[in-house]
Formats: C-alpha cells, sequence, structure tokens
DNA sequence: TAGTGGTCTAGACCACCGG
DNA sequence: CGGTGGTCTAGACCACTAT
C-alpha cells in the first residue's frame, strides 16, 4: 500500500531551513539537486522548487542553473519596507493631511541630481518643493525632481493641488527604484519649515525611478524629528 | 490547427500590469478570476497564478480566497534591504574590521526593552555594548540585549572574540524580525564612542527578533555620521 | 455553502552556465 | 555539452472566506 505523503512546500522549506541552520550545511556549500530532495522527502519536484523560491527570496540560499543550490556565503538580514503615499501615511496615524505647494520651476538638472540618475548630459526637469502637513503641522519636506523628457505630462498637472508624489505615483509605473536613508542635521530652512530646532537629527529618505532606463523622479522626502520608519512584515 | 502559446508568466505579469496602470482597473477594483484570465491568454491558470503571485510580492495587488483579486487601494513604494553582518559590510567597503567588546552583562531588561519585545513580565537578558570598527576607526556602536531564556547559549560564547552580531545570525534563526529607523543627535557619550561631535546627526537602526513567540534579541546599531543605508536591488 | 485562490502532482521541455 | 534549475501544462483537491 502506497502512503502518499502530501508535504507543503514549507514543510519543505522548513525542512532546508533547519538542515541548514542545524549546521548541516554552511555558508558555501552546495545542497542535494532539487530531484533528489523531492525523492528522499517523496513529493513532487516543483515542491521543492517553490520551497527553494522562498528560501532564495529571503537570502537564504543563492540558485543557479548548472551550479545547483548553494547556502548563500553571507548571511544577510532582509527586510522589506512599504513607503506608503504620504497622504495616507498622515491618515492612517489618525491626521488630517495637509499639503501645501513651496516652489515649482522647469530648469536644468543640477550635478547632484544627474549623479542620482547616473547621467552625464543635461537634462531639462520640473523642480519642485512641498510641505506635506498632518493636522495643520508640518509632517514632511519634499524636494523633487522629475524629468520632462520621460514625464511631460506633468506640466499639466496641478501641483498646488495635487501633490507629485500621489500623482507620481498613480500614474507611472517604474521599473527601477533606488532608495537611500541617512541622517541629517537640520539647518535654518529646514527647522523653518519643519517647525524644528537648528541642529534637529532628521530623517532623510532619498528616491530615485526609471521606467526602462529613463529618469522619472528623483526626491528626499525629509520628515520631522522623531519620525520612525518601520519594515511591514 | 491549433496554436498552442506558450506565454511565460512574466509575459502575463506585465499585462496585467499594465492593465493596471493604463486605468483600466484602479485602486480597489476586483480583476478577473484566474481562471478567466488564463482562458482569456490561453494559458495555464497556474501560469496566472505565478503572475499574480508575483503581482501580490511587489504590493501591486491582493489576493483572498473568495474575495478574488483586487488591485491594492493604497498604492506602495515596496522596497528590499538587506542587512549584512558588520564584518561583511566592513570588508566589502574595502577596510579592516575590527571589534571591540565594551561591557557585558546579566540584567533585567528595563521597561524599554520589554516594550520592544511586546511583553510585560520581567526577563533576564544579557547586556552588551560593542564598537565595530573599520581599519581601526570607530564603524558602528551596538547597544544589545539577548534574551537568556530563549537563548542560554549565549553564556558560553567569548563575546570579546566574536561579535554578538555574528554568533547571533550564523546560529540563531528567527521566525520575526522587526526594524525601525530613526535619526538621532550623538549624546556625549556616543559622540566620544564613535568619534563624532556632540549634536552630529546620526542613523539608528534597531532590530528585534523573535523564533516563534520567543524573544531573542533587540539591538540598536548607531553608525557614524553620513552613513547611508541602501536598498539592495 | 459556494466561489475563489492556494497547492500538489507528474511529466515535459527549455535556458542557462559550469566544467 | 551535459547537468541543473526554471517554467509550463492539465488536472485534482484543499482551505479560506465572502455572501
Amino acid at each position: 500500500m502506497k502512503i502518499t505523503n502530501r508535504l507543503s512546500w514549507k514543510y519543505v522549506r522548513d525542512e532546508i531551513h533547519h538542515e541548514i541552520l542545524s549546521g548541516r550545511y554552511g555558508p558555501g556549500d552546495r545542497l542535494p539537486r532539487d530531484a533528489d530532495i523531492a525523492d528522499q522527502l517523496n513529493c513532487a519536484r516543483s515542491t521543492v522548487q517553490r520551497a527553494m523560491q522562498d528560501l532564495s527570496d529571503i537570502g537564504l540560499v543563492e540558485r543557479r542553473r548548472k551550479g545547483g543550490t548553494r547556502v548563500h556565503p553571507e548571511p544577510v538580514t532582509r527586510a522589506t519596507l512599504d513607503i506608503p503615499i504620504t497622504r495616507h501615511e498622515v491618515e492612517k496615524k489618525g491626521g488630517r493631511y495637509g499639503y501645501q505647494l513651496i516652489m515649482q520651476e522647469e530648469m536644468s538638472a543640477t550635478r547632484t541630481v544627474l549623479a542620482a540618475f547616473e547621467l552625464t548630459s543635461p537634462v531639462s526637469m520640473l523642480r519642485i518643493e512641498a510641505l506635506h502637513l498632518s493636522d495643520n503641522r508640518p509632517y514632511m519636506l519634499e524636494d523633487r525632481w522629475v524629468c520632462l523628457d520621460t514625464v511631460p505630462e506633468i506640466r499639466d498637472v496641478d501641483l498646488k493641488i495635487q501633490s507629485a508624489n500621489e500623482w507620481l505615483v498613480l500614474n507611472r509605473p517604474y521599473s527601477r527604484c533606488d532608495l537611500r536613508f541617512y541622517a541629517i542635521s537640520a539647518d535654518q530652512k529646514m527647522s523653518e519649515m519643519l517647525g524644528a530646532k537648528i541642529g534637529d537629527a532628521l530623517l532623510l529618505i532619498e528616491r530615485s525611478t526609471w521606467i526602462d532606463g529613463a529618469p522619472i523622479t528623483t526626491v528626499k522626502t525629509i520628515t520631522t524629528p522623531g519620525y520612525q520608519l518601520l519594515t511591514s512584515s
């Protein structure tokens, strides 16, 4: 009588995960072929494949055709961040969202901006400064550049009403997004805008997006003192 | 004559992605059932499933049994961060890694620490302070608490030689990991340890891990001025 | 409780890439 | 070029949950 074990891919994943963490396989070691694991556990190869996909997603193993599956040589903590539209973020925290356009001007990209896009030749862009509010108090300062070659439609958007943040997220898909996080001290302008003190430590998030290699926008968002960014999970 | 299209799941994914971004389906709208999409595109349902899994991973759609697939009502920018072992991070940047144990002491968890673990009753923990170095210069300050109930073996580790950071990542799997990022101003102690000036803006990363609901460790890593955290992609 | 996504299987072929 | 992971298919059953 054949007993058909119906193993879930999560069981298979945890089994392999455990074998790695127990020291059976160390960083860089090669694991058995999917087919062999499937035989051993008496399940379909695609179940092992699904388990391995997950382990690969979390950065525990690396997989290559012909090269097989290896334990990731440098263990990492992989985390997922969800960065919402600022309006939603404010509303979720129970605040009443407000928005002020501070400045909007067509101009040529500065060297810093070109560098963010990994470009060298000059590009015409729309520079935008805006302030997001929560209950009429400053919440986040936005310093944005939008590439007019890639997104000419931005000219027709009334940015006094709808933030570029929101319009872009809803209307411009991107194929690449680079983020960087760091801390800065508030200078006089920032402290005035955000209602902070000069020298306050502020979290700055820099985000650049492309669509098929063409630059869309790069933006620095500066949050008020005490702001925390949390992982989603 | 039947033409057997062999559509890749990426093609299906991009097709759906495009339909969403073109405005055909807006935030909150319900998409057709997987089976109907499969019929329409003439592919297997599992191919659609694979495509949808990807769209769900990046936060574009939400899927529920019986409820169907809906466009995510609040668009988000989802990013993945890889936080390596500090030694690897230093070495990858070309620095020579160094490490100093500053303090190690068994004590009861403070209220702040308990809060990080969402606990209320007192717990015995190992408190560790350490400094990571790059080319003999301060690189990162680590302020860690390890739960002795969950990880008693930490007592037997010589933390003067191997950092708790490294030992834990290599030896203690976790099932949950919470991260938070924020900016702080360097106080006198930090500035001395990190070779910074008092008031410098520093990026602080707070990480707490659990295994099956049991707390493992919570750590604050404070980096030197100018440190930037980048997305992996 | 019925509808929908989630998973598993067995088999086939493909694509990449290490030796 | 051959070995390994990646993908696709058709079909079946399961698990969750909206109605």
